[in-house]
Order: structure tokens, then C-alpha cells, then sequence
DNA sequence: CGCATCGTTGATGGGGATCAATAGCTGTGG
DNA sequence: CCACAGCTATTGATCCCCATCAACGATGCG
């Protein structure tokens, strides 16, 4: 347990502030929060479907996701992580996970035990409100989701969804210039988008070949950012960011 | 605007009920939040993408959705909602609307001005929690409709939907017996779970076909409930229900 | 250097979109 | 009370997007 995590929890606040404006008092009522830090290797699972955690995970470097496996061992990834995001927070007023959170590249993560956010919601209506706030851009991101998987294009999917990650990235200041990493297999990319990986492969030569993006190794270089985000129909305004503007 | 609203409000709490203990202090509370009753036609928007609610509807009477337009006049339809949600809750802490709310049927609504709810969770604490919580059901069932259209067969679409839609009247009392009000028509269906309205018709009657349920005017009978949920692949942990028993 | 994971390619078939036409149903007004 | 309009449900025909299977490079790691 580390109780001068402040550089870590200056990644939490960091996350609010791309939400809405932290005061001082809750600055340092956020630093003073108890954690304790882990290494995990990638595509490790963090919390379980019918786990009940007593601690919720601050994603302090390397990305997460979270899914849910039916049968015949289909998948459906539910959100992309980031180094800010909390992405289970909803464990705090939802007692039994219905989903399973995994590592998606090795990370570290800070565990905050629900207790003390609970005593901090109790002190500071202004912090309640902004993880409340928090989880509701969570689900804004579901519903987008939601609308991708049901009625866009394949082409359209896979660019939304970069869109999306880039801006989610930049946000917190982890990506310039239309690049950024993207640790996403192919495989991954067709279970967040509700297609076969296969066909991710022949609709990612198709992007390579319009000049929209280059994907190679572990990086996305996006080439024509208001081409791709008219391909993708993408309109930032489910994102809830203070400030959505990207060139 | 109606202060003698105990009766409206109480389906709030039954709402609430379904899902936290509500203490006397707080149902009193939520008895005294002023509203404003509203009668709606069918299929007329109350809320639209882009406004900027200064209240949250709670629905009294009918049945209401939230949907998303795309171009070329594509729909993904988000949510369904039912006498005594808040369907809209979120705008609490969203400022800006990212989809449309739509009544299905005809509707009774009470309008519940936002600063009456921040005025309860600056107070209630145990309030606050509980419509957190509502909006963290909300997420939880966007997650599984998520999956639902990514990774499930279109039969597997339409009967979990079906399931979760019966589950959802029986615990706020409005289903009994297996049979319940289904006011969708059939390109509601598809738009909320991804297909065309041609293919649902077809699949539909594949079910009848089977003796699984009965769909006629707007009343759906489910004739063999653990067929049915085998078939969806229908887990009902999603719904977070104190009480998910149904025989 | 060998194994595992990931990416790529080809062939094949099916699920489901799309278009179009008809029939049924409901509310409305003359 | 019937006629009409408009919506909803149904059916048929056609086509293609994409799942699936299988095989083969490429890449990275212990």
C-alpha cells in the first residue's frame, strides 16, 4: 500500500480535468487517496464476471478492456482503456461484475478499495458528481458502441472506433499529430466491432489502400484526419470532452 | 406543477425498490420532489440530440425509447423504458444530449427539475447512490445489448430481447404468467437490434413456428420461458434485480 | 531456433440486405 | 358507416456482404 501515490493519482485527476474542473480541496482529497500498485503482463485478467471487488482499478500505463464471452466461445469487447480510466467503476454501486476487465498490453494499475471512494463521495458532492459523471461517459461510449455495431458499415466501424481511441488519447495528452499505439490485434478489433477477423483484415487493406491510415507494428498514423472521421460518421459529441477540438 | 404527486412518485420508488431499500426519510424526500405532469402521443420526441435539459422525465404511464439517427435515415434504437424510469437521467450530469428519447405509446410523464434531484443528492447520500446506481443498470443493460447485436444470432437477438423486456415489466409488477404489453412493431425490433425489418418478420414467424411465444397485436405470450432463455443464451445477472427469480 | 501468435490469402456458402409488391389493420373524415 | 390514407405485416426474388474453413507467411519471443 503506497500513500505517496501523488504522481499517480495526478494521472486520475488528469482524467477529470479532461470532464470537468477539480478544486484544490478535492485535488488533495484525491491524492490522499490509499492504493496500492501492481505490474500485470498483457491479456491478463483484472476482475471476472461474478467477481464481487471490494476495489475499484485506476489504469496508471498500458491499455484495458473489458468483454463478455458466450457460447461457443464468441466474444464481445465492450470499451478500450487508457492510462486515466477507471474501468470498473461501477463495481462501487454494482456489486457482482457482469463482465470481465483484462489487460489488454502489460500495465500497471492502481487499486483504490471502494471504501475510501466511498468516503470521499461522502465529503466532496463535487468529486461524487464527477465520477458519477464518469461512469455516464462510459455508457455515452456504450451507446455509440451500440450504434456501431448495429448500423454502420464494416469500413465505417473500424474507423469510428479509431477516431474514437485517437481522441480518447490526445485528450489525456498521449497522442499528437494523428498517431498514436495501437495494441489492438485484428482478432480484437472484430470483437469490438461485431465482425470476423478476417474480414477486419480485407477492410483494414482496403483503408491501407485509399491513403486513409497506416496500421503497422503497434502504431496507427492516420493520414486524412477529416476524410477518415466523414467515412466513419463520426461526431465527437458522445465523448462528453470539455474540449473536442482536433484539427 | 403538482406538489400532491405522492402517487407518481411512488412508482419512483417502486423503481428504486427493484433495485436498493429506500428508507423513510428518503421516500419522503422523493414524495416531496416537485413535478410537472405531461401527457405525449405516440412516437413524439421529448428529448433531442443536442438539447440541454434542465429537468429528467420520469415515465408514469406508456412506454418510451432512445435512438440514435445516422445517415441515409439509419436508426439504432438504445434503450426501452417502461413505467417508472428515469430514462433520461443521465442529462443530470451530461449537460448535452448525445440521442433522441422518444414516447412508443402514449405516455404520462412527470417531469423532475435538476435542481430538485442535485438538491437530493446533496442531502441523501443513500439517494444519490441509487440513481447512480440506475444510470450503472443502464450501462450494465447497454453492455449486453452491445453483445447481444455483435455476437448473438438474430433469433438469439429477438428472444433475448424478449426476455429481458418481460423481466423488466415483471419486476415493476406490470407482467405475470409469461405474457406481457409488446408495443414494438416489428422495424422497432429491428432497429434495436441491428437487422432489417424484413428479416425479423421472418424470423418471428420461425418462432411461432417453433411454439416458443406468441405475438399478436400488441401482446406477447412466452410459451416456454426456459426454452426461450436457453435460446437467447439469457443470463439475467445484466439487470443487477434484487430479486431475478421467474420460474 | 522452434513454437505460438498474428497477419494474410483463397475458396465456398449462407445469412441477411434490399427491392418490390400485396395484404391487413386502424384511425379519420366525409 | 363506409372510403380512404397511412402504417404495419407479409411474401417473393435477387444479390452480396461477410462468416467460415483452411492453409500459409510473418513476426516475435523464450
Amino acid at each position: 500500500m503506497s500513500f505517496a501515490a501523488g504522481a499517480d493519482l495526478g494521472l486520475l485527476i488528469r482524467k477529470l480535468e479532461t470532464i470537468i474542473t477539480v478544486s484544490d480541496a478535492e485535488r488533495q482529497a484525491l491524492e490522499r487517496l490509499p492504493i496500492t500498485r501492481r505490474q500485470m503482463p498483457a491479456r491478463q485478467d483484472i476482475v471476472r464476471y461474478g467477481d464481487h471487488p471490494s476495489q475499484c482499478c485506476l489504469l496508471l500505463d498500458g491499455w484495458a478492456f473489458r468483454y463478455k464471452l458466450l457460447d461457443e466461445g464468441k466474444r464481445q469487447i465492450l470499451s478500450m482503456h487508457i492510462p486515466g480510466d477507471i474501468p470498473d467503476l461501477q463495481s462501487l454501486h454494482l456489486p457482482v461484475m457482469d463482465h470481465n476487465l483484462s489487460s489488454l498490453t502489460p500495465c500497471t494499475v492502481a487499486f483504490i478499495p471502494h471504501d475510501a471512494l466511498l468516503d470521499l463521495t461522502r465529503n466532496f458532492p463535487g468529486l461524487t458528481a464527477a465520477l458519477w459523471r464518469d461512469t455516464l461517459v462510459d455508457a455515452a461510449i456504450f451507446r455509440e458502441w451500440m450504434t456501431n455495431i448495429g448500423r454502420r458499415s464494416t469500413l465505417g466501424r473500424i474507423t469510428h472506433l479509431f477516431c474514437e481511441l485517437y481522441l480518447k488519447l490526445h485528450a489525456m495528452g498521449l497522442a499528437e499529430n494523428h498517431a498514436c499505439e495501437m495494441p489492438l490485434t485484428q482478432s480484437d478489433i472484430a470483437d469490438a466491432i461485431g465482425v470476423s477477423n478476417v474480414h477486419v483484415n480485407r477492410v483494414l487493406q482496403e483503408l491501407r489502400g485509399q491513403g486513409l491510415l497506416t496500421l503497422q507494428g503497434q502504431r496507427l498514423v492516420i493520414h486524412d484526419w477529416v476524410q477518415l472521421t466523414k467515412r466513419a460518421e463520426f461526431d465527437p459529441a458522445y465523448l462528453h470532452l470539455k474540449s473536442a477540438a482536433v484539427s
